[in-house]
DNA sequence: ATAATAACTTAAGATTTTCTTAACTGAATG
DNA sequence: CATTCAGTTAAGAAAATCTTAAGTTATTAT
């Protein structure tokens, strides 16, 4: 099997590579100190790493003067090929991390979040950035960033997404909520919650909470659902139309509790063993435009996380006070979570 | 104090460049085998390395299929650049060790070694180079290679050079030699050898050897010489003219010896503490014209060590038979060396 | 003068990187 | 159905690199 031959380099012995880098950052400083700096290692490690060199090829590049070093003629026929030769590869690398369209930012993420969180909170970010195009993906999977152009995805789930960076975003709380405006039509208070309508959507296996909802509220098991969803989006608003009690997750449904459309009229939460992540191979996250939103959406967050605390403490407190007939004198049952957020990462 | 930003890549923070390298076989290649039989190393070092730099870069460079990896379109990217960064660097360390001169050879060596020797017997070398310009500096000095053209210095000494690559090439013996014509006109069995008018150049004080001599042979000390030259092309030329005796360096006189317009009248020799080297900075001895002259000299010295052995078997042998009345019935006496050439590195 | 300092060298040991060995995959070959 | 082939992975061995702690030698400061 005969291949063409080596291109230059690659076909004869090179020196040592990490030598050649050292020689070129002391030579341009002309000092083995500041190069050492540079470097973050100690003058000796310089000191020795041209020495290195100095023995591969056979001749001295600096001549050493008491307090000061000087390139040798070799020294100095050197130094520009070294320099030129690493900014070549330096160019290479920065082109694999450029971004092919740094004025679009493409976001993928639940349609539900995008609707009820993102898209309404949005307005700060484009006013910080506003050369920045925003385009929100909408999708229950999770791109294949391979064949598209996503930047980044907002994904709620466990965090395990191979070959991909993650950061924890949020934890979330699942709670049972509605309309204020149906609470007379229903006496919760009653076994079987008075008969006000389930509506649910599919829950993933691993977060279905409703056998433990049954269980707690003394409906019969499967529960019926009047109304059964695809999406958080379309269950938020059969709530707020007064259709029923729903669990919905704190992030989707904070906004509209504390506006006071809906209510919490149970003493339960789950804490959901999703999170929320922001998910993209890795080197996606160098980008600006990414580091900006990332930045932009930990603070804006925060929003959420405050609002919990809030609002956990209220549900607890208010229900110590008059607890229900209903559940047996146990204080507020929270399962797998305790107290406000917790930053333990279970991704 | 203020400096001019870092050129290029010297400014970041770069990837593991050994990493690069094996990036850039692999890539070539497209295949860790090869690129591991390229490299000399294993597999799965390749494997590795790859793997090394595709996490420092956050994205992946190779698709592994089963039986074959193929460039990712990231990988595509950086190739080229990759490929023309370290052909740089190599032009650069070619650049170094490229001969300003392919075709002149300049050779610096003693006086006595470049006439008795060195220059007589040049004519193979030059047919076999015809078109290389040999140029014989004759000095007693060592050249300065950083002032001067030299290639390549032929020195007689100890081998110490200090920042200079040596190679033995010939151990050397002084032994007292006179002309054939004048032995009837002194006899040498008489004490103080008759009067035989003694010769000498000027011998480094390492290694003097007149003392012993003139122990051995009755002397007084200090001797007296009745001629003293600083050079023993001279020294040679006094004796070929029947002015007397001297020691001299075999490897000038063994010539002389053979043809018989010398002889070895008494049954001395002494090893020399020096001997002749080859000298030059290390990247000298890469040129070719360098390398193809050591060849030849090595391979012309032998004839030198083959006449010494020849000639110090008779030199003993004859004198067993009949030995010197003078000497004591003492074998002959070896200073410094027992025998024919040692190998042994003394340098 | 004498001391302090600055830049570099060197040796020895510690640390980190890189390599090898050996067991394992998964698809093509025969 | 077993082999082979190209690559992966983990663990320990080997090698390269770095730090620490002395020196060196000339310059600057006292």
């Amino acid at each position: 099997m005969s291949y063409p031959s080596l291109p230059g380099i690659l076909s004869g012995r090179m020196p040592p590579l990490k030598a050649l880098r050292v020689f070129a950052v002391a030579a341009h400083y002309q000092s083995f100190k500041q190069a050492a700096e540079h470097l973050f290692v100690t003058q000796a490690a310089v000191s020795q790493q041209i020495r290195l060199l100095e023995e591969h090829l056979g001749q001295t590049l600096f001549i050493r003067l008491n307090r000061e070093v000087r390139l040798t003629p070799a020294g100095q026929t050197l130094y520009p090929f070294v320099i030129s030769g690493f900014e070549e590869l330096s160019r290479g690398l920065e082109r694999l991390n450029e971004d092919s369209n740094p004025d679009a930012l493409i976001i993928n993420c639940l349609p539900s979040f995008a609707g009820r969180w993102l898209v309404p909170g949005l307005g700060s970010f484009q006013q910080q950035n506003p050369a920045l195009t925003v385009s929100i993906i909408p999708g229950h999977a999770l791109e294949t960033f391979e064949h598209s152009d996503t930047d980044l995805a907002i994904r709620f789930g466990r965090g395990h997404y191979p070959g991909l960076k993650t950061e924890l975003l949020l934890e979330d709380y699942y709670l049972p909520v509605c309309s204020p405006s149906i609470l007379d039509r229903y006496d919760l208070s009653k076994p079987g919650l008075g008969g006000i309508p389930i509506l649910s959507d599919d829950l993933p296996d691993d977060d279905n909470l409703w056998p433990d909802f049954a269980r707690r509220v003394g409906l019969p098991e499967p529960i019926h659902s009047s109304l059964l969803v695809h999406d958080a989006t379309m269950l938020t608003d059969a709530v707020l139309a007064g259709q029923g009690l729903a669990l919905l997750r704190f992030s989707l449904a904070y906004r509209l509790i504390e506006s006071e459309q809906l209510v919490c009229p149970l003493p339960f939460y789950w804490h959901s063993v999703f999170s929320y992540f922001l998910v993209a191979p890795e080197h996606h996250f160098r980008r600006s435009k990414v580091q900006k939103f990332r930045q932009w959406i930990a603070e804006e967050i925060l929003e959420i996380s405050a609002s919990w605390k809030k609002v956990s403490d209220t549900l607890l407190s208010g229900f110590e006070a008059n607890s229900l007939p209903d559940s047996d004198s146990e204080p507020p049952v929270i399962q797998q979570a305790c107290g406000p957020y917790s930053t333990s990462g279970k991704c």
